[in-house]
Formats: C-alpha cells, structure tokens, sequence
DNA sequence: TCACTTTTTCTACATTTTAGAATACGCTTC
DNA sequence: GAAGCGTATTCTAAAATGTAGAAAAAGTGA
C-alpha cells in the first residue's frame, strides 16, 4: 500500500502538471498539510515511485537562462493514475459518513 | 502527522463504535482496503495511539461468557477527533477534482 | 486433562521518514 | 575570473514505522 508521503506526492505531481519538480512539489506538499517536511524526505520517495513505476522523469532541458541545477521533473504513469483511483475508492468508504465530511458530500444526510 | 495505518485505526475505531478492539479493527481494515495486514501492525500502533493521547483503552468485563482472552476495546479521545477533522480537511483539499472524485463531491464539474 | 477458538502480546527484520549536511550549477558583482 | 548568492538535487545516519509470524493467555467443550 502506498503511504501517506507518497500518496500526496503523486497527488501533487498530478497537481503541479508541467511544473511538477523536488523542490515545487516539496512546498506544494508543505503549503497544504501545514507541516514541515524535510527537503530528502521528498527526493527520496521521489526515486523510489520512479522505480517503483509510478511516475516517469526527465531533466529539464528547456529554456536554460534560469539560476540553478537544472530541474528533474515528473509526470505519472497509468499504474500511478490506477493506484490512485483505487485509493480514492478506499478513502472515500473508509471516510464515509465522519461528522463535518457530510457538507461537502452529495448524498449523505446524517 | 498521522501515518495512513493510524489514520484508518482511527477511523475504524469510529466506526466499529463500541465493537472496537484489536481483531475486529484488523478484520474491518482488510476488508475495506482488499490488503492483508498482519496483525501485530495493528496492535502496535493502536497502544502507540493510545500512549499518545489519541485512544482511550479498557478491558471487556461484561458477559465473560465467551471464549478467548478478554477484549481490549478502544475508543476515540478529543485530540483523536480534532486530528481526524483536520486531516479529512487536508486530504479533501489534496484530492480536490481528481478524475472519478467528482461523481461523489459537489460543485466540480470537469 | 487436552485440544480448540478467540484474542492479545512479543520478537526479529525490512522499509520509510526525519533532519540536515554536502554538492552542483549558473548568474552577478567586484 | 574568483567569490558569493540563489535554486535544486543528492547523500547519510539515526529514528520511527510496518511486516510477518510465532508464542502465550484464557475460557469452552469433549
């Protein structure tokens, strides 16, 4: 089963589209849990779903005239799309019903 | 943070409601997520979550005419509550318009 | 008493996360 | 053209978490 770093990691990656990189979906990732990662804590999951067949890499080559290292980034795979339907799937049934969940909901009245 | 296996403790605790101890929270877990768990990751983790404030623990005393060791059963504190409301608000914001999630959720219509 | 069922507890090992230091690259400035 | 700065990535060691399955506990029934 994925874990909870990698599930919002490949969620930002889906987010972020033609800007999905370490640092970018590390801040992403921040902004929106409120939490403080670490810069590795991101980079090496990163490695690993590429491994794993999550998602796919390239380094940036386009337009060089920036600062910096150039950019690694990312898009997902259809294995990765698929883990993630099937997690939402998951997530929606485990979450079903929990009180405040219900305003945002169709269909569930209680 | 809470990991995905606490988080689905948690939630199943709420949900087994005053059914909730070790085997049935194993069993409603892979159930609902098609995984096989083992056991020993669910115990640990739930006296992990009770150390830290998350679970209130007492011991089935009540019609011992049943087989087996006593039942430990588990309920939810207010720390487990708040933290569960801020997480199903986290993940709510994560997985905003993924495809498939709007047939369950209002107002996003791609 | 012995075997059986349900449930919890324990143990050893593998994987993942945390925290932060090190390294890379290309501008800009002196 | 060397030094410093900002953006990014890579690496490393320690801590926390998860996996797998064996062991133990307690009551029931043969």
């Amino acid at each position: 089963m994925l874990t909870k770093l990698e599930e919002f990691i490949l969620l930002s990656v889906w987010r972020l589209g033609e800007n999905a990189y370490g640092a970018t979906i590390f801040r992403y990732i921040c902004d929106t849990t409120g939490k403080n990662l670490s810069l590795g804590g991101v980079y090496f999951p990163l490695e690993r779903l590429t491994h794993q067949g999550y998602l796919r890499s390239y380094m940036g080559i386009t337009t060089p005239e920036r600062k910096g290292l150039s950019r690694r980034y990312y898009k997902l795979t259809p294995k990765a799309t698929a883990a993630l339907e099937e997690l939402r799937r998951i997530n929606e049934t485990m979450w079903a019903g929990f009180p405040d969940w219900a305003a945002s909901v169709q269909s569930i009245s209680k």
